[in-house]
DNA sequence: ATAAAACTGATAACTATTATCGTTTTTATT
DNA sequence: AATAAAAACGATAATAGTTATCAGTTTTAT
């Protein structure tokens, strides 16, 4: 892989944010610093930049969002404002070695949680409606 | 909600097989049995019964796959074979109740996991390449 | 300096899904 | 049974998100 201007400003971007955007967001932002920037070429890169381990993604209601922090942790989704909050793995047990046990033989190479429901401001809202 | 010959025969589909099929899925074996069944009304009826709890859905890559077992399990993908496989839940915690913990003041509506990885049988096929 | 490989922007193509609309079916009421 | 409103239908247009194509540009190794 050789070195590209835009795939730095992508990654630089992404890393800079924790919204976990989708490609049209990073294309957003990322057209203020490059404009003349394609929306296939943040495409391509967040595609490479996943694939390469430096971001993640997970699909949200059949659109794609990207993640800079490749740390294995979780997603809460705000079926109300929209919000993807992060959820630092506070379960206590490994769901990976777990899965193994209940796959023998099978390979575990990722796990997807996406919790979904109210976050606490849009909950509060919902419970002052009554 | 009114009966349709249409929405029970879909219903119908869905819960008698487990792979998880697409609406493009579901469309090709209902239209087995309705050969003028549009695809607008399997989409129309899969997202009904899902809102109605009479099924449930995921996305994968970007597409949705429905689910006939409205039941608490998870899933594993294999990014081999495509095949989806239930995992029912052999976790000794209750990933929702933690949740709720993580995020005190938040209301958890459901909860989506997706395991990916290599099947046993398409794990088995990758280790006899060395 | 040069040539191959990798990458780019522009845009066409594709896939999955949703919206529209005129017609048909279902349901409740006479 | 007739009827009228509501719901659902099939066909298809429209939309959203993503991937593919391709000619031109940038990067990299020599």
């Amino acid at each position: 892989m050789n070195y590209s201007y835009q795939r730095e400003a992508i990654l630089f971007d992404l890393k800079g944010r924790c919204d976990h955007p989708t490609a049209a967001q990073v294309y957003e932002t990322v057209k203020q610093k490059i404009p003349n920037i394609s929306l296939a070429t943040v495409y391509r890169n967040l595609t490479a930049l996943c694939k390469n381990g430096d971001a993640a993604s997970f699909y949200l209601a059949g659109t794609e969002h990207f993640d800079g922090n490749v740390d294995s942790h979780l997603h809460f989704s705000c079926s109300k404002c929209g919000r993807i909050y992060d959820v630092f793995n506070s379960f206590d047990i490994d769901i990976t070695e777990k899965t193994a046990k209940a796959f023998p033989g099978a390979a575990v190479n990722r796990i997807t949680v996406i919790i979904s429901g109210l976050c606490e401001s849009c909950n509060k809202i919902e419970k002052n409606k009554n």
